[in-house]
DNA sequence: GACGATTTGGACAAGAGTGTCTAAATTTGT
DNA sequence: ACAAATTTAGACACTCTTGTCCAAATCGTC
């Protein structure tokens, strides 16, 4: 393992006090000297690592972004599926839950660092995502007034029953992604999609794949 | 200020680890033996906080879950209302600022204490605001499968816009409070409301009073 | 195989923080 | 006003951590 993926594991168990380089650099399986070589000392080690995962982290979401369903076979099936390769993929993975956690833990300790991140993250991430949806809007398959409230309720319609967990910095099951994607997907479709379908249930399977 | 309510702006500033006894002491206005008096050591101490900031926002939620509107006027206002009460009462002022970063900061190493929180809060908040849910369902003014299910994505939707303003620990102000709110329950209702409405918007003023 | 670069382990100084102790000062109740 | 309880300031031992220094060992490359 890496010097920095270590350390992020290390900032996100202990947070940056209580973080220890002897045991970052033992977790990395380098002497600490390595590591004071590497970055010269603990802040910028802390910098290096979430610069590393705000990267990582974007092109996950850009490149699930590029599997947005433009043209839908079956809408709510593939939106289903959209909302679970996000999750999978980028906010539940690895990566996903060390840098929301740094975030919440030390974003206002470092405010130019996440002001950046809240740039190229949210800021970038949510308008393509809106810009996704205006075009599914456009084609005829949706009726919305806007297209960024439409993309941060797909959001939080599709998370609704992940807070929790979220919040403790717990990783939900696959099925429990499913299960909050389908719900929220469905409602979604009740407030904006096309046909006003009534309280009908259709059976859909979700595809999980990345 | 309390020696809990100093402690509780220090740890969640610092964390447990860079929290600092003799800050604690003097922003509390004690001398620290006091501090070591009434709380035997640091882990006891960040325990008290916890439990204190669990219960007060417990109250405060269960006050503004009494203010739901069970026989609405105005259906699509009374919720604004009532959603930006639950906001800025409950979870934008300073306890559930406090808990919130506390429990995502610490709640990975205190097991037991949070999931103490878990059940306390969201497992009796939850299904309080679905009874009423259903209690509204019921008396003709939705159409809702899960009750359950709708109380979480409402709760998804109202704050649909004011995720990232949460990750940073910032504060959203009362404006955006209110947006998220209207917004959220413009879809909610589109969603589950009884008349499905098409696109048309209606002007309603929020109820943002205590 | 040899040479330059990197890594290693260990020692080290400096600083910070926790928790204890004690004697003096202050508050509280009667 | 007095006695008991609480609070205070300061010193203290102890532990832990950071960041530096250095000589020996290891590695990579020619």
């Amino acid at each position: 393992m890496s010097i920095v993926d270590a350390a992020a594991g290390v900032f996100c168990r202990e947070g940056f006090a209580g973080a220890n380089i002897d045991l970052i650099a033992a977790e990395a399986g380098v002497s600490r000297q390595t590591v004071y070589n590497h970055h010269r000392d603990k802040e910028k080690l802390f910098i290096a690592v979430v610069r590393d995962l705000t990267e990582r982290c974007n092109a996950g979401i850009f490149a699930t972004i590029a599997t947005f369903p433009d043209q839908p076979g079956d809408l709510e099936a593939d939106l289903i599926g959209f909302a679970v390769r996000l999750n999978q993929n980028c906010i539940c993975n690895r990566d996903g839950k060390f840098l929301r956690k740094l975030i919440q833990t030390e974003g206002e300790r470092y405010p130019e660092l996440f002001a950046e991140w809240r740039e190229q993250g949210p800021g970038r991430t949510w308008p393509a995502i809106a810009a996704r949806f205006a075009r599914l809007a456009y084609g005829g398959h949706f009726t919305i007034d806007d297209p960024d409230v439409a993309a941060r309720q797909f959001l939080g319609l599709v998370n609704a029953e992940l807070q929790a967990t979220f919040m403790l910095g717990g990783t939900p099951r696959e099925d429990e992604v499913v299960q909050s994607a389908t719900n929220g997907v469905r409602t979604f479709l009740r407030a904006f999609g096309k046909r006003p379908s009534p309280t009908g249930v259709k059976k859909h399977t979700a595809l999980a794949n990345a």
